[in-house]
DNA sequence: CGTCGAATCCAAAGCGGTTTGAGGGGTTAT
DNA sequence: ATAACCCCTCAAACCGCTTTGGATTCGACG
């Protein structure tokens, strides 16, 4: 069904049923009418192409998803963040074009929905301290948003964004506040942004007790399960282990238990950990009563907002283009006192 | 920069490009890479819309992701098997499309997919026993491809599928091998196709050694870390408790690993566990020895074959249009004999 | 009764490609 | 020299929609 046989179906012209459809004023409602009423007995609506082709708006937004090359390994978050996004993204009319490539052609996956003109903004994720797609994307005029920041970029850029440095400040202060002094950090890869906030945060709570960081208690690497679980064996096992493990991410935390564990030691009690928390919608905290103490804050959430933000742009729309979450800290059974030697 | 500025550029009449580019036969090799090397300098790519609309392809396959309404729960599989298609559909030239839908209007979303022609293809997930979708979709004449089966369905239908009864039947054995004789199964939905399968395929282990399934023993719901740890802490409570779980997913795993810590019990020596592992890639079954003894199958893999069956079906290849693919069953060290009491 | 304006509706020109049917130019056979 | 033929190339139609710039109708007003 096309508009032009709906047209002929009802003796008007497609100027007035398209005029009709799209609600312009130049219709009487009586002709308006009618013609919704034929449009749906019909099943007709608009073809996409046709549509774009003529205002020149594709009424989809593209999400670039890399693939880490070497791991193969897909961000957990995405799943969630998708979602949230999604939601805004139908509510809205627009479509959600996915393009799944390895982390090495990235920009040319960009260049490529610019050029091709099929998506009217894009979403980029992960950000480095400096990343090289914020430059490249204010070349290539496409609008897009930014989840999370890249502390080092000097161009501006509309981003929304969780306060990694606070969180992991307050998470920090919180262990110090239960006498907790030798506290590890299993960390993103720090040439992430994120990753670079939270340790600030991280170290600024350590500075402001007087306590030095101690290197050899930080690590900054792929957050895996296997990882958490392998980082916290070797790190109990030494004389001056830590009693609490700060950590970031919830899938690292797991492992980090699985560690604890295995050493016949108590989760909260002989060794205390507080995780970031996605608030992923496949790995809820608990139900009532949290299992780890965390740092909170739904990255669904933060694909709803950013998805809003690009619409927003790409409408003209002149509300902000900066967006701050913080994170809420959240009690859990993880935590406790730190136990006298 | 449109193929008209490019072959004015040329001194060349939009025709000859467009055939010099999309490698028809009637132009001359030299007129060809003299075109393709000036589309490169001047980074042309044809408009996806106006080429859809001239072709009547669209070049893009949908994929409808259902949220449940009340757990607000996006399927945690869903992030691989989507990387999986995604790598198949750039490889192929196709975009993907996805369209975040609450599960009540999901069949909405597929009519507007058809009607707006805006996807030359369906990819639909986690079929149940009788699924409705299926002469949905055949009525509504999309190409589709069912990632798992329905099994009441009349009609046929394209799909790709891990054999879960085997899977599950020969887990239930390694179980019953190893001594043990209440053994529960902590399932997903069982109105959900593969589910069935699986509880089909634990039952049919026990009838051949001659055991009741104790229905008391099994459970079907959400599979999530809460209800994993939840069922388990109330499975061990009891006097007659079973000496081995068999769990429909890692998640829900991890759940009871949980579960059967707090009491002080081990796991793979008080109790055993067999989980079914998707092999989902940001949380891999440990890095040398599997921590859980598992039935596994790369669901990403499976994204992959039936992104391809699709396309081949969409190119009117007559490959099969069923596969069925094994899955692993990897020891881990989650089992042991089971032990006297 | 003629004129004006508002209210409706329409024809036609794009949007940026693909594709059909035909034409132009250069070789070779007659 | 002409015809026959092969290569290349092109003009124009078309895909299905939006949108500009009229055209038409009708009631109201002077």
């Amino acid at each position: 069904m096309t508009l032009k046989e709906l047209s002929d179906l009802l003796g008007l012209s497609p100027t007035t049923v398209s005029r009709a459809l799209n609600g312009y004023p130049e219709v009487s409602e009586a002709t308006r009418k009618k013609v919704a009423a034929a449009a749906r007995t019909h099943g007709y609506a608009p073809n996409t192409r046709a549509r774009a082709l003529a205002t020149g708006r594709a009424m989809a937004i593209g999400h670039v998803i890399p693939i880490s090359a070497k791991h193969e390994m897909v961000n957990p978050i995405f799943a969630d963040f998708t979602a949230g996004a999604g939601e805004v993204y139908s509510r809205n009319g627009y479509d959600m074009l996915m393009s799944v490539v390895s982390d090495d052609d990235e920009e040319q996956a960009y260049r490529s929905f610019a050029t091709k003109r099929n998506v009217d903004g894009l979403i980029i994720h992960a950000p480095s301290l400096n990343d090289g797609r914020i430059p490249f994307l204010n070349d290539l005029g496409l609008p897009y948003v930014v989840h999370g920041r890249s502390s080092n970029a000097t161009a501006p850029y509309a981003w929304v964004d969780v306060n990694n440095t606070r969180a992991f400040q307050r998470a920090t202060e919180l262990l110090l506040d239960l006498g907790h002094q030798r506290i590890a950090l299993l960390n993103g890869l720090e040439h992430m942004d994120f990753a670079a906030r939270r340790r600030a945060g991280y170290e600024a709570a350590l500075a402001s007790r007087g306590i030095n960081p101690d290197p050899s208690l930080m690590f900054s690497g792929e957050m895996t399960e296997a990882q958490g679980h392998d980082l916290t064996r070797s790190l109990l096992a030494r004389p001056d282990r830590p009693t609490a493990i700060l950590v970031s991410s919830i899938i690292m935390a797991i492992g980090v238990r699985r560690g604890i564990e295995e050493l016949g030691l108590t989760l909260g009690r002989d060794v205390s950990l507080i995780t970031y928390d996605d608030d992923l919608s496949y790995f809820r905290n608990g139900t009532d009563i949290p299992v780890y103490t965390a740092t909170r804050s739904s990255v669904r959430e933060a694909g709803r907002r950013a998805a809003q933000m690009l619409i927003d742009i790409i409408n003209g729309k002149d509300s902000p283009t900066e967006l701050l979450l913080e994170a809420e800290l959240t009690l859990g059974m993880s935590t406790g006192p730190a136990r006298r030697d």
